[in-house]
RNA sequence: GUGGCCGUAGCUCAAUGGCAGAGCCCCGGAUUGUGAUUCCGGUUGUUGCGGGUUCGAGUCCCGUCGGCCACCCCA
């Protein structure tokens, strides 16, 4: 028996991955003000049926009739879950509301390196303020976001738009139709892979030509970019963004700023997105609930592919999957007959907040030392004959210095254990 | 969902149609209180699975499952 296709089984080292991941996405969502929220896996069918994600995702969804007839999928997306329990408590909150969540999440797509079944995504939603600063406040989230993992300017970019600057310039063409123009929008989202003919053929029937985009996208300068990248700039991070109107992304409902944050080096699929829906929750709420909203996704595949790839940014992932797996101290039974007083040495020093190990059974003192190195502590504390005292050996200078045991408490209390 | 390439030990790989191998890992041992390296020994296996061709198939053919890549799309 193997799991299924595209999902995923997380052995210890699988784990302490993901927990860096997932630790550092918390960590840094936090640094921000935001509170974390989670949602059902298992949603209605119809939350995604209606209007809400659009495009392409209602064919990748995992769905299926439960025992009660019920007509359900398993979460392909966050918004529209968060955008249901916003509805539902927009009152009860103070704006803007600043949440985020760290879940699992489920595609029906053939998977391929970056793409899987199941996998997890960090998402962030601002709700409630529609301004550039709010803008500028999420792609600051993002970037501290990548750059906790020590990932510099030189190793991503975020590439920005604005829908509503493709929306101006498609007026100013004729192309005033709302569903004419996010079809429009649609044949830029592919503007980097389909040919210039098969381009040329589907923009004819809205009286647009391929130069008409192209001239637009080189030399439009829209304003939000510069108030963005002013407060950017205030805080150190402009390097990171690049005005890119060749986004628009495949999602119905994003209507002004959107987002991609690519690999610069490799080409491979796009690491973070998002962008502003501020009718989205008024269109689900018929209008009951009118908010404006900024949000946007980081998955853990594609990021931890690049996260390995990278020497400096692997080099401190890797330290930090050794540190969630390793003990402090391991304690070497080195009299069996003194095994009651190792195991209250083992007892103070887990009660002191220690990451603890020692052999269960009786076992050689080298064995025992070839374990004390496996369990990644730092150090091993010697339980011997010579109680009431013990040995503290240092594992990586390999120095010994004995220890009274009425000090251990201090010992280990002072006891310098590697920064997470 | 469509197309191409691939599938041998836990991992990385080798074997002309002719007896299934190497390294790493793991486990045990080298005169019973100190973990590098070393030395000796041990398990590495339904060659993904099922058919077919053949005296004989890891090798050739068909199917199937799984993986990788492209399309598609995006985390």
């Amino acid at each position: 028996m193997q799991s299924l296709p595209g999902f995923r089984d997380f052995f210890p080292n699988e784990c302490a991955r993901r927990n860096y991941i997932t630790g550092t996405w918390r960590r840094i969502a936090r640094s921000f003000g935001f509170r974390e929220y989670d949602g059902p896996t298992l949603e209605p069918l119809d939350l995604y049926r209606k209007k809400n994600s659009g495009g392409e995702i209602l064919g990748q969804l995992f769905s299926f009739t439960d025992k009660g007839e019920r007509e359900v999928a398993l979460r392909p997306e966050m918004t529209p879950t968060v955008a249901r329990m916003l509805i539902a408590k927009a009152r009860e909150y103070r704006k803007p509301i600043k949440w985020f969540s760290i879940a699992p999440f489920f595609r029906y797509e053939k998977q391929q390196s970056g793409r899987l079944r199941e996998f997890l995504q960090l998402n962030c939603d601002l709700v409630g303020d529609d301004s550039s600063a709010a803008d500028a406040e999420m792609l600051a989230l993002l970037i501290e976001t990548m750059r906790a993992f020590g990932l510099t300017e030189n190793d991503i970019v975020v590439r920005v738009s604005d829908r509503r600057a493709w929306m101006k310039f498609l007026a100013g063409k004729g192309v005033t139709d709302e569903t004419k123009a996010r079809e429009v929008l649609s044949v830029i989202d592919k503007l980097e892979r389909d040919s210039p003919e098969a381009l040329q053929a589907k923009l004819a029937p809205f009286g647009l030509t391929l130069g008409d985009l192209t001239d637009f996208i080189e030399t439009a300068r829209p304003a939000f970019f510069t108030a963005l990248n002013e407060n950017l700039a205030a805080r150190g991070l402009e390097g990171f963004c690049q005005l890119d109107l060749r986004i628009v992304r495949g999602l119905a409902y994003y209507t002004g700023l959107v987002f991609e944050v690519f690999d610069r080096r490799q080409d491979r699929r796009a690491i973070a997105g998002g962008g502003r829906f501020d009718r989205l929750l008024s269109d689900l709420s018929d209008g009951k609930v009118d908010l404006p909203a900024i949000g946007f996704g980081i998955g853990d595949v594609v990021l931890g592919d690049l996260l390995a790839d990278l020497p400096d940014t692997r080099a401190k992932m890797e330290a930090a999957m050794a540190d969630g797996q390793a003990c402090d101290v391991f304690v070497v039974v080195a009299d069996e007959s003194r095994r009651n007083e190792a195991l209250g040495v083992v007892q103070l020093l887990r009660s002191l907040g220690r990451r603890v190990d020692y052999p269960l059974q009786s076992d050689k003192v080298a064995r025992q030392f070839k374990d004390a190195d496996a369990s990644g502590a730092s150090v091993a504390l010697v339980v011997g004959n010579e109680w009431p005292k013990l040995k503290v050996k240092d594992l990586k200078a390999r120095t010994e210095t004995d220890l009274a045991q009425e000090a251990l408490a201090d010992w280990a209390a002072n006891l310098q254990t590697p920064a997470p």
